[in-house]
DNA sequence: GGGAGAGACGTTTTT
DNA sequence: CGTCTCTCCC
């Protein structure tokens, strides 16, 4: 296909695809085609004879890189799947495997899991305090790192905060591993103080999706490798939903003030979604100031679509009645479950809506981010699972010496480290020796018991691998309710990774790198067949006939935090923006589907269902609410809102 | 090192 | 109201 087929020359797509400027900035409203004008961009490259190798396409979201992706393949010129789409985090996380760079920097790229990070903070000096406070202290950490603070010259660093870092860094270091933010730092590091490196001269081309999402420090490496070629950055600044990962909304607003010479490109222009939806869509966003783009515009093809503004008395009402309404509308064959999208701000009113629906007879699943591993149990065995695939997986034996006691026994491993440190001696050494009775060290007797009980857990486990491997599933993951979703991980992990001929070590390896990837990063299937429910942050990228925007009450949308350090008003700006995302996946369609939007809100529940979902309330008497000043600020551009007794 | 009882807190989200 | 964390005591 050639890359300006059907492309009208007027339109921004075109004039995106065709630019020749080194630095390319684009502003893409939801629904203006900035995807399809990226393809076409990264086919005119491809067609022109640049080398797919030395394109670069990076995004945030582990959803959007896959979709990037399969759009890019789907190009159809040949050696689009050459060219690089990954998000940035995975990028780094390959540049710093490479092992000339582990030795440089001296880190290990091993990410460290939430319920790994446990023990470390145990480890860290008690003056810190409790391990709430530690875990503010991390967050802090991650947080400068994200702002780039260090960078600023001058930037007072408090002597504890500073020791607090070292002493963190030092546990990350003798236990070779890293934190999910380190992973960006250090690659900002090797890149900044290493300009002749090849990375630096990799790629010709960089484009990056969704840059509104992208810290400062993600922004930085970004500049780093794209500076011996162009870069082509795409985003909007009003679908910044991510400030709790300081993600830096400036960056994309000031870009060319801080790219001179950059080309700006303005998509405005909404194909997606009915003519009545971005009408409001687009009053609802004018409330924001600082803003990039003008009002989005609606195409003249568009229909006009079905808007529904109605509340409920209750918040059991109104589950009840979008259950009716939706299993209504399927079984009379006006909608199909697979274009039904529920948007919840709270997980708990998700759950049971799903449950309801489900008890209705419709088919829903809810997409809320799952940890498969739940219970301490199988947080025990996933460390077996890890220190069977990698000996010397240090954070896994940590965590594994520590389970079953409060404080991880970490007086006794103090000992243990300081031991081994002193000798000269690998910690795994030092208790193989105290385990066959070579060596004897004081004060670390409840560790060695434990070493022994996981040894011979490692050696039954390894039996299993070799002879008998639903032993070995057993083993890992019981099979009871709780274990489900991890016992499935396995049982794929294992499928993909054991086939004649390999070895257990290999196979091992293979499946535990399956399952970290599967039990931290969830799916999402594009392919589904029945209602969608999910938080309005997941609907990002999605796209929806019929979208039923629940619970939109003034306590949960705008949820406002008064204790947080940023200012009300911007915690406003960024749920304003969360609510304009949300009503924008409502699409109509060529087949004559006008497309649904529905804002639904209520005006009381149960004391003790409104703390569930972090609403202040008294547990015994009834919580009054109200709905949510975002449905007024869409002024006349919104129906009226309709009463359901 | 483990268990009982008091006290705090309740959300969304990414790599 | 439930769940999780922390403190205290044996």
């Amino acid at each position: 296909m050639e890359w300006d087929k059907n492309l009208d020359k007027e339109s921004a797509a075109y004039r995106f695809a065709a630019d020749n400027s080194k630095i390319i900035r684009v502003v893409a409203g939801p629904g203006t085609g900035k995807s399809f004008g990226l393809n076409r961009r990264v086919a005119r490259l491809l067609e022109q004879g640049q080398n797919p190798k030395k394109i670069l396409a990076v995004t945030f979201t582990r959803t959007a890189a896959q979709d990037l992706q399969n759009e890019i393949q789907s190009i159809g010129i040949s050696g689009a799947d050459k060219v690089v789409a990954k998000t940035l985090h995975s990028f780094c996380f390959g540049l710093l495997n490479k092992k000339e760079i582990i030795q440089n920097t001296g880190r290990f790229p091993r990410p460290m899991l939430e319920f790994e990070q446990k023990p470390m903070l145990n480890d860290i000096d008690s003056t810190f305090g409790d391990i709430k406070n530690k875990e503010t202290r991390l967050k802090a950490f991650e947080a400068a790192w994200a702002r780039l603070q260090s960078e600023i010259p001058g930037f007072p660093a408090d002597a504890s905060d500073r020791q607090f870092e070292n002493e963190i860094k030092s546990w990350l270091i003798t236990h070779k591993a890293m934190l999910f933010g380190e992973m960006i730092i250090e690659t900002f590091h090797y890149l900044r103080d290493n300009p002749l490196c090849v990375e630096r001269q990799e790629f010709d081309h960089v484009l990056v999706d969704e840059y509104q999402d992208l810290n400062k420090a993600e922004q930085s490496v970004i500049d780093l490798l794209s500076d011996n070629g162009s870069l082509t950055i795409i985003g909007d600044d009003d679908q910044s939903i991510y400030s709790f990962k300081y993600a830096n909304p400036e960056g994309i607003r000031e870009f060319p003030n801080t790219h001179p010479g950059c080309n700006v490109i303005d998509f405005d222009h909404c194909r997606r979604c009915p003519k009545q939806v971005v009408a409001m869509a687009s009053r609802l966003i004018s409330h924001n100031t600082n803003r990039t783009l003008g009002d989005l515009q609606p195409f003249d093809t568009n229909q006009d679509g079905v808007v529904r503004i109605i509340q409920w008395k209750s918040l059991d009402a109104e589950i009840d009645g979008i259950t009716r309404k939706v299993s209504s509308d399927i079984k009379d064959g006006s909608i199909r479950p697979e274009d039904v999208l529920i948007l919840t701000p709270v997980r708990k009113i998700g759950y049971r809506v799903r449950d309801s629906l489900v008890k209705a007879g419709v088919n829903a699943k809810s997409y809320f981010r799952e940890w498969a591993i739940s219970t301490n149990e199988l947080k025990y065995n996933f460390s077996l699972l890890s220190l069977l695939a990698n000996k010397k997986d240090m954070v896994s034996l940590r965590y594994l010496l520590g389970f079953g006691n409060q404080t991880y026994r970490s007086a006794s491993y103090k000992h243990l480290i300081s031991y081994a440190k002193d000798n000269h001696m690998d910690t795994l050494d030092v208790l193989d020796s105290c385990v066959s009775g070579v060596l004897k060290v004081p004060r670390i007797s409840s560790l060695i018991n434990q070493y022994r009980i996981i040894t011979e857990k490692l050696k039954e486990l390894r039996f299993a691998a070799e002879t008998d491997i639903n032993q070995f599933i057993d083993i890992l993951a019981p099979d009871i309710q709780e274990n489900e979703d991890f016992r499935n991980i396995l049982i794929e992990a294992i499928n993909l990774s054991k086939k004649e001929g390999t070895d257990t070590q290999t196979w091992l390896q293979d499946a535990y790198k399956h399952c970290v990837e599967k039990v931290s990063f969830p799916d999402n299937t594009s392919e589904h067949d029945h209602v969608r429910i999910m938080s309005l942050h997941a609907s990002k990228g999605l796209s929806a006939k019929y979208v039923i925007v629940m619970s939109a009450i003034d306590e949960l949308i705008p949820r406002i935090d008064r204790d947080s350090e940023i200012s009300i008003e911007k915690q406003i700006e960024e749920q304003r923006r969360l609510f304009y995302v949300a009503i924008t996946r409502c699409k109509s369609s060529k087949e004559n589907y006008p497309g649904t939007l529905i804002i639904s809100s209520f005006v009381g529940l149960p004391g003790n269902e409104a703390l569930g979902i972090g609403i202040k309330a008294s547990a015994y008497s009834r919580r009054s609410v109200s709905a949510s000043r975002f449905i007024r600020e869409f002024e006349e551009t919104a129906p009226a809102t309709i009463a359901v007794k």
